[in-house]
DNA sequence: TTGAAAGCGGTACCAC
DNA sequence: GTGGTACCGCTTTCAA
């Protein structure tokens, strides 16, 4: 059995109480009866009993972070996990735990199993990694009283706190760059219309943007949509190859979808850049290491999971007057394939 | 306030204990007790207090998944994300939730977190990813009397329940391949000297292995370490070209440094695969995309994982007679770049 | 089959 | 400054 309070309190001929003091606001304890009850601790090698704790103070220091997953997921999501681990290291420094969890959309009751981790009192908030969130739960999200922050897509009429980039953009300064660079037909690799989402759609917003800007049509098949995975990546740049007139640059919503373009391209015996222009989005560590080395749109994912864990700890204190979103900023990351 | 157990049972007009019955044993209530029961829990949206459930029961249904990372790390793992993922999967599929920690190697106590995560009886078990943990604190962690297991390394001279793969075998299967395709100067990027892990070790090994079974010689220099990070790769490849017999292929440990290989080979005008071949291992979801497609060796990730979970709860339930280890097949993948 | 009471390990609130 | 006591919400005896 371990150690508990009121063993120490006895090897410290003092109280539970005294001992409970000496763990949290010490400053109320006499320093020498603190310093009797420490060794007492620290020989006994006491810890306190998280259950107890929690059940008690009735909060865990614990935080969920939600990937919400489309099913069937093309493969791992290497900037789910990239955030992710951000996430972990923003809540360890906020001395908060993680708990990792994956609603798989379109699971029976999908949020139910995230609202029973609040009503059980096992986590105190959860930041959602939300691309894929259909926009349609936001307001069951919005009803709830528990703290949620949203990640990875804004919801400006929701009322969620949320974090996000400026994703349209990003995409808007590739489309710029693509077109700096004499491309004139440019197509995009979007993200999966089915559920509509707001990351894929202020992409593709971003897309039509940068375009205009340019004074250049979006050609009629030129948007193509993906899932994300680098297969569907690949698939779209063959079905843009198959219109009678092929674009010379693609601009893709993601990395990943980028190097299933590349792939594709040079399938087709295409030399790159020269006749195909191609950019990514996200700047995974692979990106620079490509042939030819993505041009890509730097997302701050480190700066977002630090300021969703931030706002949602504010949630947790129930500060309503603070601020309840972020949008950082995107970078343009010129290399090699456009 | 959440609604608690005594509420139903008022609610139901049934004693607290009636209610614990039809939550847990519900054999024993009549069924027309339950019904009701069951009737007023739905509708109050009762949910059992986490907190005090954990503390009755003296145990979580919590695992951890414990990281132990190098400092400063190059870059986030794409692997250690993957069995992370893995993981958290097998767990959910065993009912249990996922605790994320990160280790820092070197940080004061490291391994006393974990173990306060134990004390403080937060989590049932942990798995701890220990390709990187260094031989010395095998021995503790063998002296501690909470279940853990090891994924991506061996250690039978412990006792610690262990998961891995035949790293060797892989590698082996790596040289023998590319020395079949005519390639004699084969080279070895590994992975970190220091501190000497088995993972790594393992890997040199294999190496050395398939070098001696196809009559071949390990030149001075064609061992070179890396730190599993992409940018290593690239600068054992160039460290690797400045010899005077430089390699015709390159086996590197894992597929970022392979990666890192590739580009910078190709930096340095090398045609590929006709002036080098490069051979990564594990088999990362990129691999197939890259140019020239990477020829590696799989890992059965998922399987890995799965096992993992299995053996930690077996080790949870306290079954001491039980498998404690599982080394799981690697597979040579073959594709252009060797 | 059901209910009463004790207690898991802490913390809050009250006296002293 | 310190100790007594109730109680957080649930489960486990033990009786009825």
């Amino acid at each position: 059995m371990a150690v508990t309070l009121k063993q120490v309190a006895e090897g410290a001929g003092v109280s539970p109480q005294t001992v409970s003091n000496v763990l949290n606001k010490s400053l109320l304890v006499k320093p020498s009866t603190r310093a009797r009850v420490e060794e007492v601790i620290e020989q006994l090698g006491y810890e306190p009993n998280f259950a107890a704790r929690s059940l008690r103070r009735s909060h865990t220091r614990t935080l969920a972070c939600i990937l919400y997953q489309r099913t069937p997921e093309p493969e791992p999501d290497p900037y789910a996990a990239l955030v992710q681990a951000s996430i972990s290291t923003a809540a360890r420094a906020a001395k908060h735990d993680l708990l990792i969890h994956t609603l798989l959309s379109g699971e029976p009751g999908e949020l139910r199993v995230l609202e029973a981790m609040f009503t059980q009192r096992r986590i105190d908030g959860a930041v959602l990694l939300a691309s894929d969130l259909p926009d349609d739960v936001l307001g069951l999200l919005a009803a709830w009283p528990h703290p949620v922050v949203l990640l990875d897509r804004d919801a400006p009429e929701s009322g969620l706190p949320y974090v996000a980039a400026t994703y349209a953009e990003g995409v808007r300064a590739a489309v710029r760059h693509v077109h700096g660079r004499g491309r004139q037909r440019i197509a995009f690799v979007g993200g999966p219309p089915q559920p509509l989402n707001r990351g894929a759609q202020s992409r593709l917003t971003g897309y039509h943007a940068g375009m205009r800007e340019c004074g250049l049509d979006v050609e009629e098949g030129y948007v193509v949509a993906g899932d994300w995975g680098y297969a569907s990546g690949a698939a779209a740049l063959r079905q843009l190859f198959e219109l009678p007139e092929p674009p010379d640059a693609v601009v893709a919503a993601n990395d990943r979808m980028a190097l299933g373009a590349l792939h594709a391209a040079r399938a087709l015996g295409l030399r790159l850049p020269h006749d195909l222009a191609v950019t990514g989005f996200g700047d995974l560590d692979f990106a620079r290491y490509l042939h030819p080395a993505l041009t890509t749109v730097d997302l701050p994912v480190q700066d977002m999971a630090r300021a969703a864990v931030q706002l949602l700890l504010n949630a947790v204190a129930g500060e309503v007057k603070s601020v309840t979103h972020r949008v950082l900023p995107t970078r343009l990351v010129v290399r090699q394939s456009a």
